[in-house]
DNA sequence: ACATGTATGTCGTGG
DNA sequence: CCACGACGTACATGT
């Protein structure tokens, strides 16, 4: 990892053109050398980068000798460019106020706790929590259209459709009508019904959803946790 | 701006519980207060961060009066807390590389070149790409869920509206459905057909949009342009 | 402030 | 490798 503190400019030709004007600002250079430009707000976007794999190629003019007025007063040019595109970055330098590297090793990363996939996970281990006697056909149900998050049959032996939100909203059930309208079609699944099941439901999404014929399921995360941690308990 | 290069290990818990093990890294802590993690590799996503508005607290300890095993061997712990959220993120620092700062003023921010926008004005003026004898009614056609990108009449004299993506995705189907079917309501356009038109389209967005009787187009946007260009010598 | 649509999105996951 | 959906999405824009 490279950190330099400069005044500079850049330029990035891409899947859009953009100018960066002559600036005080932080340049990391990582590793695979991507670059990254920031400045002091914002959030942790920088203001312009280059994504890995790239190619960093680095060129330093002599300013004593004058010629560094060929390059409009930069000291040194930055130019990455990616190699699986024609992205290209040039950043040039102009007052360098640190330039330091430091070797930071691989890095263990980072170890994240419930989202969605836990819920998930659960409602799969719980299906009756749709009704009593409903069995599990399988989680991530493949479709033309992407895949359904689970797929049952409940106590009445009926398809049931199951798209699980963290916080629902009319987006969501949209995508359960895409599914659901899908899968009726199919003669060996039809007729297939809908549960739209989140933590949260928004009113305009409950709305829709039962005005489009589909069960709300309210999550509970604790809830559910607590049963599946007593689940294992019983082996 | 202020650039901390030292072993720390981190917390983070909101919208979800996220855990950085100890390992050195480049932490960088904004003007407002915001702090990225950066780690050797990866994008320009930070391994962890505070975004702002967020207020930052900082302690030191004395680890010579060999109380710093107290904190686990943590020569001090950065606490952010966000103003606006619960969100949390504690960061403890092992060793200490580096710790500087610099005040880099304000940023002129980056400027930008459009994209999507360029695609919009380029079939405008090269509508008869949907079709020999289409014509041209107008872009960003209003209506009362949004403005349609563009509103043409076919070579048969059917009104057509287009949507148009740099990348078509199932969304942009949804978007384009909505259009669609709210134009076709009103009699004096009806019938109202629709173009899915995108430099790209998910093989899915593309099921969607033919069982929707939409008709897929691809943009080319250097043939556009240079047409584009060409057109202008003209005059 | 809130809602919506875009992004040089980035990131994981499953086929 | 591709395609898709989630994301602590971030971000600009229009209301």
């Amino acid at each position: 990892m490279r950190i330099i503190v400069a005044t500079c400019s850049a330029e990035y030709t891409g899947r859009l053109t953009a100018h960066l004007p002559k600036a005080k600002r932080v340049l990391l250079i990582k590793g695979d050398s991507s670059v990254l430009i920031f400045s002091e707000l914002g959030s942790y976007k920088p203001l312009n980068w280059m994504a890995p794999p790239c190619v960093l190629n680095e060129r330093w003019f002599d300013v004593s000798r004058k010629n560094g007025d060929k390059q409009g007063g930069a000291v040194a040019i930055l130019k990455a460019h990616a190699t699986k595109s024609s992205d290209r970055l040039v950043v040039r330098l102009y007052e360098i106020d640190s330039d330091e590297s430091y070797d930071l090793g691989i890095d263990p990363g980072l170890m994240k706790d419930g989202v969605e996939d836990q819920l998930q996970h659960y409602l799969s281990e719980q299906i009756e929590r749709i009704g009593p006697g409903a069995r599990l056909v399988r989680r991530e149900y493949p479709t033309p259209i992407g895949p359904v998050d689970i797929l049952a049959v409940d106590g009445n032996g009926v398809t049931t459709a199951i798209e699980i939100k963290r916080h629902g909203d009319i987006d969501g059930v949209e995508q359960l009508t895409r599914y659901v309208t899908l899968l009726d079609r199919d003669e060996r699944l039809s007729p297939v019904r809908g549960i739209f099941a989140a933590q949260t439901i928004t009113p305009q999404a409950r709305t829709l959803a039962i005005d489009r014929g589909f069960k709300c399921l309210i999550l509970d995360y604790e809830d559910m946790k607590n049963q599946g941690d007593t689940d294992l308990t019983l082996f």
